[in-house]
DNA sequence: GCTATTTTTTAGTCTTATCTAAAAATATTT
DNA sequence: AAATATTTTTAGATAAGACTAAAAAATAGC
């Protein structure tokens, strides 16, 4: 068995060793989760001794097939509720994260597949991230961030990397949601801010805000 | 905040007291929670201090105002999440219990209440149990138990109080399902036995099983 | 009304997941 | 490459929730 907190460790070591295949230290699962180093270090040695991931001390931890699958199925789940949330429960894309973050641990298999016909098999959640199979497989969405464009180039606004509320809230306000066409007008090499033009106007937005937003062309 | 913990308790005490207003005796509470009087009494004090119950010594637990309303949400949450298991994902009621007790657990005001209106805001759960309102509040059916009726009376299956996936099951091979039309032909007084008839046939039931079928009429 | 039995509580232990503080190992600077 | 700084690990402590065993209180039996 899987525990809550096991879950979340694998779940970190995943999204900051892509796929828990590169190395993840100590130190930045400590900041990733909240904790401190030396709750992380006790983790990875549980984690390590039930075959979850590859140990070496002072040398960082990657994930074994198991962890890797393990962690899969906990951001699937994570992905198809904020889905559920959005599409089903009117939820909007800033209300979705802490919702998800206690039903992505309800152990069921029945449930997460019978969630998946319920939604249409989605391929990705409200904010672009691509929801894993019952594999652990997903391919991931061929997006640029919005700083590798040059004025002229154009795109669909495809996924944002910050899911925090006040990310969010900020694109609610300027009306930039999933989908928008999206065009680069002008980059400021001074302070990296970019203007852009949507359908309904023209804005600036801050170095900040662009590296969280990727355009498919 | 109410704990996971917590909150199993608070619904054990609820069961047993009538809603928490009669005093519930640490074994009993033991029983239905699978755990030791010792780990109850401890569990108890802390319910008291966080004036969620009432108790004195030796003296068997009721609960407050707000743990009564901390109880019923949390059945509330229960019955809900049994009724979107059944009727949007393919859950047979033998099925639904123990995805039901870890959802009841999760955190979140709008869920709750969107969820109620996704279903359509359903009163009764698969087993015919009544889902509390906002306030706490219900209206429990009037059903009577099935040994009650004489032979010649009929009704409608609204509740059965036993949940266990055993007695679904049985219940499910032998083509009972709640609303069917049930008519007692006989009585057996050596082994409290009944006689009852279908739309679809004629079979025998123990008193075991008859006490946990519950009659409208 | 006094034993005997049952129930409940207390006291002390265990596990899981955290933490702080100190020690050990690794990295960085000069 | 020695000294300093940073990171990681170890050791020991704490809180929540559960347990066992023993003590205390309540209930039942005669």
């Amino acid at each position: 068995m899987v525990t809550l907190s096991e879950e979340n460790y694998l779940k970190a070591i995943y999204h900051l060793g892509k796929q828990g295949t590169v190395a993840v230290s100590t130190n930045a699962i400590a900041e990733k989760i909240e904790s401190k180093a030396s709750s992380v270090t006790d983790m990875i040695k549980k984690l390590a001794e039930k075959k979850l991931a590859n140990y070496i001390k002072y040398q960082g931890v990657t994930l074994t097939e198991a962890g890797r699958l393990a962690a899969a199925l906990v951001i699937r789940k994570h992905r198809l509720w904020e889905v559920f949330l959005v599409e089903k429960l009117n939820f909007s894309w800033d209300e979705v994260h802490d919702v998800a973050e206690q039903l992505e641990h309800i152990k069921s298999l029945k449930l997460v597949n019978e969630l998946d016909a319920l939604l249409g098999f989605p391929t990705h959640d409200p904010h672009g991230d691509p929801i894993p199979d019952k594999e652990g497989n997903y391919s991931p969405l061929k997006s640029v961030n919005i700083l590798e464009l040059k004025p002229g180039d154009e795109g669909v606004l495809a996924q944002v990397k910050d899911s925090s509320d006040v990310f969010l809230k900020y694109l609610n306000k300027n009306n930039l949601a999933l989908g928008d066409q999206i065009k680069v007008l002008d980059f400021e090499p001074f302070d990296n801010s970019l203007t852009i033009e949507t359908t309904s106007r023209k804005m600036i937005i801050s170095s900040e805000v662009a590296k969280n937003l990727y355009i498919s062309l």
